[in-house]
DNA sequence: TGTAGTTGTAATTAAGTAAATTACAACTAC
DNA sequence: GTAGTTGTAATTTACTTAATTACAACTACA
């Protein structure tokens, strides 16, 4: 089990626009083509970018551009733009009342779950997509 | 998008069986009663916990039993048992190599997430099933 | 030895999700 | 007004999760 593509194709997505916003037109088809995905994803997944503050759109005209400078955006900020999943793991709905250990399961567990899941976005925190596009810059 | 709920199904067996392997026989429909899920998927997730080492499960007679001490269990190791997924993320499979970001955010990114994966697994590896064990007998 | 209860595993099914695709209204520079 | 674009809805295909049914193989015990 892993998670949507989403979050890989927005961090793509950003990489490509703070690489290009400058010399051309991002649009959602341009991004489809390096990408290798559907316009139409693009243009959701610019949607929640816009939404979350990340990029601003050019509506009508077209093109796509950050809304703040590169090393203010991190991975976790794209994360969460994107995953709209309130919790990391899909917990078990109905545990039995009737046993001890599935009557207390979630209060013993919900907390862990959360630790584990703010470790993994404080990590994310630490890379920012100024970081990406000077390595990206460097392969080049 | 989440994961699936195996891990947290794999965390409830193994407290049931930590909990009550002394006075009970602790077999694979007694377990799915008190999670709350099928007695099929139950004997997987055994499969799974055993073939990793974390739990002995007597074939025709039936029953599991703890493999090892429980402060000797992490969240990780039974994280690991269950998801056999190699990376936490779905990295979209074809970017375009006709484009300077296409052709090198799998250099740029896969690092990154493996670190950010890390990240996850070592906090998971914080908390043991004896830890798990003693909240949960002191919500009881 | 036979029986009852259990594990291990395969096959089938239903429900949910991911992603591609088609379609089209609304927008904006020219 | 036109061309190119965004925003969004609807449909479809493929895949995954989880439940269910079925049954062979195993083991303690009468």
């Amino acid at each position: 089990m892993q998670f949507s593509s989403r979050f890989t194709i927005a961090t793509h997505t950003l990489l490509c626009i703070a690489m290009f916003q400058k010399e051309y037109k991002v649009t959602s088809n341009f991004l489809a083509g390096s990408i290798n995905v559907n316009p139409v994803m693009i243009r959701n997944i610019l949607g929640q970018l816009s939404a979350a503050g990340l990029v601003k759109i050019k509506a009508g005209i077209g093109g796509a551009y950050l809304a703040k400078p590169a090393d203010e955006i991190t991975l976790r900020d794209i994360f969460k733009a994107v995953e709209k999943e309130e919790s990391l793991f899909h917990f078990h709905e109905n545990p039995n009342p009737e046993c001890p250990v599935g009557r207390t399961i979630h209060s013993v567990m919900d907390s862990k779950i959360d630790t584990i899941q703010l470790a993994m976005e404080n990590k994310m925190a630490e890379t920012t997509l100024f970081q990406l596009l000077e390595e990206a810059k460097k392969n080049i």
